[in-house]
DNA sequence: AATAGGTTCATGCAAATGCATGGAGTTCTG
DNA sequence: CAGAACTCCATGCATTTGCATGAACCTATT
């Protein structure tokens, strides 16, 4: 067996990576939950309700969801054209865009969220041990601590 | 601390392993790296490279992309108008198209791959240690292998 | 062997996405 | 403190995507 260079255990790492999330991503999306929200119009909920006051700029949402500014900007646009989000001016920096999010936005997460968990249980749970799941877990907050 | 369920682990590790695929994916995304093909492009180039003969049926090709299926059809057909891939009937099942990487298709993945490796190793590599990231490879290969 | 049911792929069409750009506001600089 | 440079967001426009559907083919049942 030749030596692994540390770059082929990188690359390895984030092939191994991405095709894991590619085939849990592939049986979450399957899985029957997903009639009132998309995907991403819940990622943009489920953010939103871990942020403090359950608000963030604009710019600080697109920083936690993979799509370009101005699709996330007409992904909100939407949102707020459901009810599920209000946008209002940052009385604090007068550029900024405040996305918070509603009683029925939350209402709404909630009820998906509650299906996604359960979803997520059986495709992720059986896969790993407890003790594996916490090490990924960890692995993975390292990985992305270390992104910029 | 309360006791932590399996429930709440998977959901934990699936959270953080999306999470890191999401930073991560953004910093590849901004390397300077994908002016001859988009990332799906080269998703489907490298998957092609990586198979036996360097051809798969549109439908197994389908399975390692998350796209949809009619998506991917017009990927690559899009490819097939810059010669990077052919389209032929399979002989042995006369509904598949099989694709098949042509030699300027994987002259232009190698070239973009070996950027690309370039830069999975600057944002991935220092993260983790050697040990860590075997282990977190070996995990996400098995989450994988679990799935359906 | 005929028919029903399943599989694989392509196409019409509406919706979503990204890029380029511009306007409004903020911060930096000399 | 004037103006240049930068930041944040929205909009026009072309491209890409997904959904619904249909055509062609394969397979199983009787």
């Amino acid at each position: 067996m030749p030596p692994v260079s540390r770059t082929e255990r990188a690359a390895e790492a984030w092939e191994a990576l991405f095709r894991a999330q590619v085939a849990v991503m592939r049986n979450l999306a399957a899985d029957d939950v997903w009639d009132e929200l998309s995907m991403r119009e819940y990622d943009v909920l489920f953010t939103l309700g871990r942020a403090p006051g359950r608000r963030l700029r604009l710019h600080d949402l697109n920083r936690e969801i993979l799509l370009s500014q101005p699709s996330l900007s007409r992904l909100v646009e939407r949102l707020a054209g459901s009810g599920y989000v209000t946008r209002e001016g940052d009385p604090g920096d007068r550029r900024g865009t405040v996305v918070a999010l509603t009683a029925e936005g939350a209402r709404v997460q909630k009820s998906v969220g509650r299906r996604h968990a359960a979803s997520i249980r059986r495709h992720v749970g059986p896969a790993l041990s407890e003790d594996e799941l916490d090490t990924l877990t960890e692995l993975c907050a390292k990985l992305r601590g270390a992104q910029d």
